[in-house]
DNA sequence: TGGAATGTTGGAAC
DNA sequence: CGTTCCAACATTCC
């Protein structure tokens, strides 16, 4: 469950382990001493794009669940976990099969927040500046460059294109300058849609065209193929999304 | 049951 | 030395 708006529901299911005090810590996470946690109090619980930051005194954990890794609160999976916390209130979250590392410095350095799409800090601007600056960049690779569009994944990148009619093989420099605009718009106003539909366990049900056979608007078959830098799955209808070139 | 999938990384290759 | 490419990893579902 990795893209960027299903941190945010992460996020706010563990809202209410900050402050508390992490009275159990394990795992088998191979990249940090788990041990190092325990007796530490969660100082704060924040989201970078599809990052989740960890933060103790002098110590920030980044948990990335790439493509199969998943959590659960106060509950356990029948398979090992790759980090372990038990809270003061008895509470606990476990995670599995991500990545887990150990963040040098300050977090507020390293990360540029007007990057991630679900944050306050979401800069609209700085991403078309960015998408102006790398004119030969296809609009499939853009949407999932991190550095652009944090917290945009596959999904979002299929649905993001349909809505704003874009092929994704357009360059992003050939875009006009109010396609370009309803790019950057809708790649955050789609990843807020999806986390309202996710929450509402009916998300799937809206997909226009990620994973979807026919187009929704000209009733014809949708194309499916691996495109772009990213190789990665592209659904898109050719009648009614414009290549840019 | 083999293949595909909401993703990133490290190191080889150029 | 910088950029690009690809194998590797990890898990579930159909």
């Amino acid at each position: 469950m990795p893209e960027g708006p299903s941190l945010v529901i992460l996020r706010e299911q563990a809202a209410r382990f900050v402050g508390q005090e992490i009275v159990r810590a394990e795992g088998n996470t191979w990249t940090i001493d788990p041990a190092r946690l325990r007796g530490q109090r969660l100082l704060a619980l924040r989201t970078w794009g599809k990052h989740l930051l960890l933060q103790v005194p002098g110590m920030t954990v980044r948990i990335h669940f790439l493509l199969f890794g998943t959590w659960r609160i106060d509950e356990r999976r029948d398979k090992p976990a790759r980090l372990s916390l038990g809270f003061a209130d008895g509470g606990d979250i476990h995670f599995y099969a991500c990545s887990v590392k150990e963040i040098d410095g300050d977090v507020d350095a390293g990360y540029d927040w007007a990057a991630d799409v679900m944050a306050d800090a979401w800069d609209p601007a700085r991403a078309r500046k960015t998408l102006r600056m790398a004119p030969a960049m296809l609009a499939c690779d853009a949407l999932l460059d991190q550095d652009i569009f944090a917290g945009v994944g596959n999904i979002i990148k299929n649905e993001v294109l349909f809505r704003t009619r874009i092929h994704p093989l357009s360059a992003v420099g050939a875009l006009p300058p109010a396609k370009l605009r309803a790019l950057v718009h809708e790649a955050r106003a789609y990843s807020f849609d999806f986390l309202a539909w996710k929450k509402a366990n009916v998300l799937k049900q809206h997909w226009l065209a990620h994973a979807q056979a026919t187009c929704p608007r000209c009733r014809i078959p949708l194309h499916k193929a691996i495109l772009g830098r990213t190789k990665r799955r592209s659904f898109w209808c050719e009648r009614c999304q414009k290549h840019y070139a």
